[in-house]
DNA sequence: TTGAAAGCGCTAACAG
DNA sequence: CTGTTAGCGCTTTCAA
């Protein structure tokens, strides 16, 4: 049977120790103006009763609550890797973290209630959010927000975003340095920004190279395995098929490798195969993925945010992060062409 | 510039509605004594205004929150695999999660705050919470709480478990039916629970086999890569070498992995290394490793939480996973001995 | 240096 | 059906 006590309060506090319930408030503030011995018996108190004063009621009224809000739609990998950076930056700060998720990005009629989670936090228990993957373009909230590779991109408020667009350049220059010329694309999600810039990336590398885009090669996908196993089949299979696949994720890239297994074609001898993004299990399988370091977004983010909430400037350091560290390519594993 | 709006009250959505407070928050709350106009009205002002109430006063006056609270001591691969199966059961039920983290269990002064964060969360803001690898034995709260893989064992409040006793039976019975006698063992950390209780399965089985137990081939470690991979190096190198290897957990079997490349003594075919837990790159070094389960505590946690929240009994179901789930061995990659 | 008292935004009786 | 009112536990004036 769990515990089920009842919680103290500053009164039952002030009771034990003769006081009133703002000298007790005082000494929870670390207010100075409170004599030494009145100081030390109430911390006796509060030792004794285990005493711990409730955050809806002290966030009522004090607008400082040492605490960052991180609203994701679910725990999975892709927010995973990006809690870690946050969790380093916290662990880094003085601020703790309270994350929000309602498990399921789908539970309640969706993208709807964003602005809601946000509120919930801002207005209320934490002195500023940082949102994930958000789709909702306006909030309207108290305390500072970041955006952390949002959907849609709103200048009212700050985000830290993958540098999609560059990265998909640079993984096509370098296919284009290996000797591939006939490279094919697996596209993202539609509609979802992420996956346009990579495949603009793609487009503009081919344009540059004077290489016409060849729609034949290109292979729809939503970021997920099945779906590009399922759609990528038909291609490999013919002799239409590219030297070269640039998936627009790992998910992705996983799936174009098992459909290529499954047809004999050894990858990557007989294939090469790239995949934006480096969260799944895609690199033990020996595919070459394109780090956007989720994780540093996530910790830039804190940073980003704790500047605001101190209404401190945004420095050149974290601003060069921003620029600098988000994409790595690593493209050691891929061959040349057969 | 973030957003810095202020935030709206159920005042201000009165006042816009022409309607009193009181009536704002039976719709808010879902009362059925409003009349259909006036309802919609409301809503019309809600919706157009962006209004979310504030979490901390509501909180403060109404019991039922929807919201289970998770406390972590930060997000790495052994809370993150817990928070997996809390994500899951939250996305099934009508909870939402709140996870309450310092980013590092240092940071603070260690476990004397774990009370606090736990008060923090149960006594204010959400209606249970749950709290991963406690060391505390007693909690003061108003909510319900369940503490998963606890360092000490209270039984004041129930506790999900996993089977480190039996897990480790399983691996040294499926050791010995390999024809492994002589197997050396990687101790976890000290004063650990759970690395004790993997301990004892060891020691235990080998009594039951009736093999005299050797400390020259038990090594000391503590959870970590590093201290295992220094520690094993002389036993690894001598005559002395055991036919296989248990290790207290993943990360130390990696270690032993990697002394045991380093000279030249090739796992599996020289060397069975067996390690517990399963969360790490083990897996993808062809180790074999006992899964706990973390994921399934986490989501076991969730549904034992919700009962006690609901004020229902724990049904069978869940006591059978309780009992069953938690550990799972998967020694398909072991060999007999060389 | 301390206490009394006024709210923070909200919900829940209690009247009407 | 709706408004008035009394707090929830806390911080913060304002007085003493």
């Amino acid at each position: 049977m769990p515990v089920k006590k009842r919680a103290m309060t500053i009164q039952d506090v002030a009771k034990a120790a003769g006081v009133s319930v703002s000298t007790v408030s005082r000494v929870l503030n670390g207010k100075v103006d409170v004599a030494r011995d009145t100081q030390e018996r109430i911390l006796e108190v509060i030792a004794k009763l285990g005493y711990t004063s409730n955050l809806a009621a002290r966030s009522m009224r004090s607008h400082r609550k040492n605490l960052i809000g991180l609203v994701v739609p679910d725990i999975m990998p892709y927010s995973i890797e990006i809690l870690k950076g946050v969790n380093r930056a916290i662990a880094e700060s003085k601020f703790d973290l309270l994350v929000y998720t309602t498990g399921d990005a789908q539970k309640n009629g969706a993208v709807l209630h964003e602005q809601h989670y946000v509120s919930l936090l801002s207005n209320s228990v934490t002195d500023g959010v940082i949102i994930v993957a958000s789709a909702t373009a306006e909030f309207i909230a108290d305390a500072p927000i970041v955006a952390i590779d949002p959907h849609v991109i709103n200048p009212n408020y700050p985000s830290v975003q993958g540098m999609n667009y560059h990265g998909a350049l640079e993984v096509m220059e370098y296919l284009f340095g290996l000797g591939h010329r006939r490279i094919g694309f697996v596209k993202g999600r539609e509609g979802n920004v992420s996956a346009q810039r990579r495949f603009q990336g793609y487009k503009d590398a081919l344009e540059k190279a004077g290489i016409a885009l060849d729609e034949t090669i290109i292979i729809h996908g939503d970021f997920t395995q099945k779906t590009t196993y399922k759609n990528a089949h038909s291609l490999l299979a013919s002799d239409n098929r590219p030297t070269a696949i640039f998936a627009a994720n790992d998910q992705s890239a996983i799936g174009v490798y098992q459909a290529a297994e499954e047809l004999g074609i050894n990858v990557p001898n007989d294939l090469s195969v790239v995949g934006f993004d480096n969260i799944s299990e895609a690199k033990y399988l020996g595919l070459t993925t394109v780090d956007q370091f989720l994780s540093e977004m996530g910790y830039i983010a804190v940073q980003m945010l704790i500047k605001f909430i101190n209404d401190e400037p945004l420095d050149l350091e974290i601003h060069k992060m921003q620029t600098k560290l988000v994409v790595r390519t690593s493209c050691q594993r891929l061959l040349q062409p057969a």
